[in-house]
RNA sequence: GCGAAAGUGGCGGAAUUGGUAGACGCGCAAGGCUCAGGACCUUGUAGCCCUUACCGGCUGUGGGGGUUCGAGUCCCCCCUUUCGCACCA
């Protein structure tokens, strides 16, 4: 889609600007030291590769879990195509931030949520993966645990399913209110005396942006059917009503409208004076009403009982309270509590009612437990030219018939006349369109919508093991071998898109015997945005759509590759955002200048760079065993920036020795080895070159890194701080190891400390080995 | 509104997870080298105070309390910023 939307806007074929961006991408890459193993490279737009989206495709279809459903769907008015929820998130198009609008259409779906309480217990083995994408995944989810519950409408001889968090509540539902969506809502206002204004109205609500009809603000808005439901458990009559606030495609698209209990509830029954009942008390805090109740008053409707019987217990608290002294609460009470005026189960506990009133509405047959998620099917139909035909065809005849694997790959037609408006160009392709139906041979048409391309993306990383294959999408064999990937990388823009997409493919491929995991990305880090602030002074993040990107190529031309990366590595931490300038690239380049000057002086005097030191345990060489261990545990942590701080340290050492007289040549030319080797990940030009006046022989890519002796990458001698009641007063330098006497002593000679204790009593010491020292005094 | 993360010099950022706050770099200042320098090298650089100088002292990690011999780090309250979620019944 966004290639498709910049060629459009270019005036150039999708396929062109497509290779060319891909080009110009490898010549980036090369430009910046990017190694990368070009015989594994895979292209998703060619034949190729997209071959194997319509295969899965068709395996999904065998499975039951792709599949043709009506129902309503996000439009993008702008993009001209529908959009899986993931991309309208917010009610805005992803790409293009349009307000999305609901439409009902046919389309494909993947069935996700057949694998919502895999993908969300999965997540509990994602340890290394940022909370903050584990926790938007399962929110996404959204697992909610309940009841279904029919609800009667005696005089159209129907029922109406909802699902409710809050069985316990189910006495105190006075109103049943639909989705405008709803099916029954055309029959509902059918016999309604102002129905068409209803209609009228319905139809406006179905048309309204998401973002404007979900907005936190956002009016609460509704109709009366005039027509009554009845409530399963009281018996009575309650109205039933159509609400803006409702939405059709969570739940059953209807609810049962607790308003004592709920805050949006009540605040619709507020506006609409729809009665408001309580049937929980927080016992602590309403012992009085609770008493009332004991002493046999029993005021509560009788489960399926004649109606009068809970007249007394209903108030409306609409109008001013006329009697009892009770006065129209002031919000819902939304917390758990005991159950009054609920019958058989006033007493309970909501967590027991729930369980008792779930099972009642089983045994009756009208509902029961139910666990529900929040999650959508993925919608992966696209009305657009630029994306995997959907192998399917349509016969008068036979009706939805897949096109055999045999005639895979469907091929796109290169030569659409797209122009982004006015429908799909796939549809102008008599070419393509017509065909004959696999089943009776007569003339058929072929789907025309192409697939999302998050589907491309679902299951990419396995093609790069085999990227040639043409028998499968990839070998077996190898995926076991190499897969799942131990470390991915990527925005937290992906959260709940690919990510979500990627697992759940990873459980279909399981279930097709393709792979044996179920999580595809062992480890996940999400790096930060780089940012810039805009003429405006906004601080904005840098991209393509917002065509503020800073190209590093000018500076590469300038600095050179190995200046800019390690320049951008030591912005800061790589999961934070930066904000661009170029202002401090003159610290890493002069530090690479610095090593360059260094290796070059010592190679000049004539000195042996391949001679080993002389002695192993030196201050030199803990020096250079610490400077390995902590770049190597910098690494380890994807703490780049330190490890480039790191290295600056170790530079200016190397520098020193070689300028040092007395330095032992050995221990310098082993000291610019290791600085060189671990230099290599972030300067590979200059560490390669510099590898070779060193007398390197092989690549640092393959001589390996260097190693440390843990026992050498300490100092010998500890400064140990000196503080007295807490108070940091000197410092002394002691052998490490050193007994906490010895350092007391060393301390007590220091002319600093020594005055802070005198006259003074030494009550306590905290004694912390090579690290502190400290004297409570008295 | 709910949830999460964060707040450290002029700036980007360190701090071995309770143990010398400000590593490393930018910037700035002084000096050296130089015909010159936006090149390079050296030194200094949290604030305040005492001192000719040295030695030193006090304060300091968004604000306020607390725990502790000791708090940037742990606990409580508050403020600010950023990011998610936001009619999901």
């Amino acid at each position: 889609l966004p290639a498709e939307n910049y060629a459009i806007q270019k005036g150039i074929h999708p396929r062109t600007s497509t290779l060319a961006n891909i080009a110009a991408m490898k010549e980036q890459f090369r430009a910046w030291g990017v190694l990368y193993d070009w015989t594994k490279e895979v292209t998703t737009c060619e034949p190729a590769y997209y071959h194997w989206n319509q295969w899965f495709f068709l395996k999904l279809l065998e499975k039951g879990l792709a599949v043709r459903r009506k129902s309503a769907v996000n439009w993008c008015p702008s993009c001209e195509t529908v959009l899986a929820n993931e991309q309208a998130e917010g009610g805005v198009c992803e790409r293009c931030k349009t307000p999305v609008v609901q439409r009902e259409l046919e389309q494909w779906f993947l069935k996700i949520t057949d694998y919502a309480e895999s993908l969300l217990a999965g997540l509990d083995s994602l340890g290394k993966w940022p909370d903050k994408v584990v926790t938007m995944q399962r929110n996404w989810i959204g697992k909610s645990t309940g009841a279904d519950l029919d609800f009667a409408i005696p005089a159209l001889g129907e029922s109406v399913r909802v699902f409710t968090t809050r069985p316990d509540t189910v006495f105190g539902a006075t109103a049943l209110i639909l989705a405008p969506e709803h099916a029954l809502v055309p029959r509902l206002i059918a016999n309604h005396p102002k129905k068409d204004e209803i209609a009228a109205w319905v139809t406006s609500v179905r048309n309204q942006e998401r973002l404007e009809r979900e907005a936190e603000n956002a009016e609460k808005d509704g109709r009366d059917t005039g027509v009554k439901a009845v409530n399963p458990f009281t018996g009575r009559e309650i109205p039933v009503w159509i609400a803006n606030f409702v939405i059709a495609d969570y739940g059953t698209g209807a609810l049962m409208a607790v308003p004592a209990h709920d805050t949006r509830d009540f605040e619709f029954a507020k506006k609409y004076s729809i009665p408001i009942v309580r049937v929980i008390e927080e016992r602590s805090k309403n012992t009085e009403h609770l008493l009332r109740k004991e002493d046999g008053e029993d005021l509560a409707p009788r489960t399926g009982g004649a109606s009068g019987s809970g007249e007394a217990e209903e108030r409306d608290h609409s109008k001013k309270s006329s009697s009892g002294g009770t006065d129209a609460p002031a919000a819902a009470y939304t917390g758990e509590g005991f159950l009054v005026a609920s019958g058989p189960f006033s007493e309970k506990s909501s967590s027991s009612a729930r369980e008792l009133i779930s099972a009642e509405a089983a045994s009756r047959g009208i509902g029961g437990p139910r666990i529900r998620y929040r999650l959508r099917d993925w919608l992966i139909s696209r009305q657009r030219y630029w994306g995997t035909p959907i192998p399917m065809i349509r016969c008068e005849k036979d009706g939805w018939v897949p096109v055999p694997e045999k005639d895979l790959p469907v091929v796109l037609p290169p030569d659409a006349p797209f122009t982004g408006k006015g429908g799909n160009p796939l549809e102008k392709v008599a070419s393509f369109v017509n065909t004959t139906c696999p089943e009776c041979g007569g003339p058929a048409r072929r789907e025309t919508d192409t697939m999302d391309t998050f589907m491309d993306s679902s299951w990419y990383y396995l093609r790069y093991l085999d990227p040639a294959n043409d028998r499968a999408p990839f070998d077996v064999s190898r995926a076991a071998e190499w897969a799942p990937v131990d470390q991915y990388i990527g925005g937290i823009e992906h959260a709940i898109l690919h990510l979500l997409y990627a697992r759940f493919f990873a459980r279909v491929m399981k279930d097709l015997g393709l792979v044996t995991f179920e999580e595809p990305f062992s480890a996940l880090f999400n790096q930060g945005m780089i940012t810039r602030q805009s003429p405006t002074g906004r601080v904005e993040k840098m991209s393509k759509s917002r065509g503020n990107a800073v190209s590093l190529d000018p500076l590469i031309a300038e600095k050179g590759a190995d200046a800019v990366r390690a320049f951008v590595l030591f912005l800061g931490p790589p999961e934070k955002d930066a904000e661009w300038s170029d202002e401090g690239i003159s610290g890493p380049e002069r530090f690479l200048g610095r090593v360059r000057t260094a290796v070059e002086r010592f190679v000049a005097s004539g000195a042996d760079p391949r001679r080993e030191p002389a002695a192993a345990d030196t201050p030199a060489a803990r020096v250079r065993h610490m400077a390995v261990k902590k770049v190597t545990q910098d690494f380890d942590a994807f703490s780049f920036h330190t490890a480039v701080a790191h290295l600056m340290e170790f530079g200016t050492h190397a520098a020193g020795l070689v300028g040092d007289p007395k330095a032992e040549p050995g221990e310098t030319a082993a000291t610019l080895r290791s600085l060189v080797a671990l230099l290599h990940p972030i300067a590979p030009h200059l560490s390669e070159e510099l590898n070779e006046k060193l007398g390197g022989t092989k690549s640092l890519l393959v001589s390996g890194w260097p190693a440390f002796d843990p026992k050498l990458a300490v100092e010998e001698i500890a400064s140990v701080a000196v503080q007295v009641s807490g108070k940091v007063r000197g410092e002394i330098k002691v052998r490490r190891g050193s007994t906490e006497k010895e350092a007391v002593a060393a301390a007590a000679a220091e002319s600093v400390v020594a005055r802070w204790l005198e006259g003074k009593q030494i009550v306590k010491t905290i004694w912390v080995q090579d690290r502190l020292l400290n004297l409570v005094v008295k």
